[in-house]
DNA sequence: TTAGGATATTAATTCGTCAAGATACAAAAA
DNA sequence: TTTTTGTATCTTGACGAATTAATATCCTAA
């Protein structure tokens, strides 16, 4: 990789600290708001997956989070005592499993969701549309970026859904 | 707070999207640079206090980086069975104890330091310096606003070094 | 059939946090 | 003064959360 100047390095490492403390702030609120409803960011967002998405197998839920295998189990056991999802065998293969959201799930969802959406919308309340919509442009730049650079194993990705 | 319309808040809902994605991409791949040098992010970050601005009080820095008080003898701990920082006693005042970095510490700091800027200059490669420094205004702009909001208790924060 | 891989769980372990405690300082009361 | 009360600092030990490695079951293709 092309190496920086070290004025282009000092601004790099200016960014990252900007980027870190924003991450933190944000996320942080985030998930304080998130643990406000008895869930973590990890669980909200399965929950969020299974809502918007439909039943899922479990190890699709390990992938698309980067949850270990051996994790999974646990978190979806947390979640199947709490009454919000449940767990039914998929016909054809017995190996797998679906995870699909409980009626109880479903209206928790549809309670908790609005709340933090709008928690979302305040936190970001301090930049402009137009703000926004640079950063995301931005943003997503980096993180093709760098993912692509990554996964050299993963070419066939869904980029209709991109970063997601 | 005040609520945003639909149209609103999908655009929020999109950029918290494309905010996580490229968070993960991006500190997940300087978290795997970091622990190929035998260190966790947070490890990093007090080893890159200590070397920027001299020893600093348990204390401070369980303050600086939120780290628990119970979690911070468990940290220093380790950083110490490496021989990279040790305790020293603070004169005036014993329930303090300093916390600084060794030669050996330093040297190795001075060794990897480098290298882990090179692969932040990498991640951010994807980025124009024009664009870097909008973004940071805009990430700056949001999290100042964040951390206001919060901090009703810390009105009395060191604000020349914004953020840190 | 059999060999190899996929999927999920279990058990052991590691990691980080919390609550409680030990010590020291500082300020107010005696 | 000295005593008391409250607070700050750090560590300890018990605990819970999350990961790893090993295991059980099942599928696919040679």
């Amino acid at each position: 990789m092309t190496e920086r100047d070290a004025e282009g390095q000092a601004l790099d490492l200016r960014l990252i600290r900007v980027m870190r403390n924003m991450a933190s702030a944000l996320f942080g609120s985030l998930e304080r708001d998130i643990d406000s409803y008895g869930l973590s960011a990890e669980t909200f967002q399965i929950l969020e997956l299974l809502y918007n998405k439909g039943p899922h197998p479990i190890q699709k839920i390990s992938d698309k989070f980067s949850i270990p295998s051996g994790s999974i189990t646990y978190v979806v056991d947390k979640l199947e005592k709490k009454g919000y999802v449940e767990r039914l065998p998929i016909p054809g293969d017995r190996r797998k499993t679906n995870v699909t959201l409980t009626g109880e799930g479903r209206s928790y969802f549809d309670n908790i969701f609005p709340k933090h959406a709008q928690t979302i919308s305040d936190n970001l309340s301090f930049a402009t549309d137009e703000e926004k919509l640079e950063l995301i442009a931005v943003l997503k730049k980096i993180g093709y970026g760098i993912s692509d650079r990554q996964g050299k194993g993963n070419e066939n990705e869904n980029r209709s859904d991109p970063l997601s």
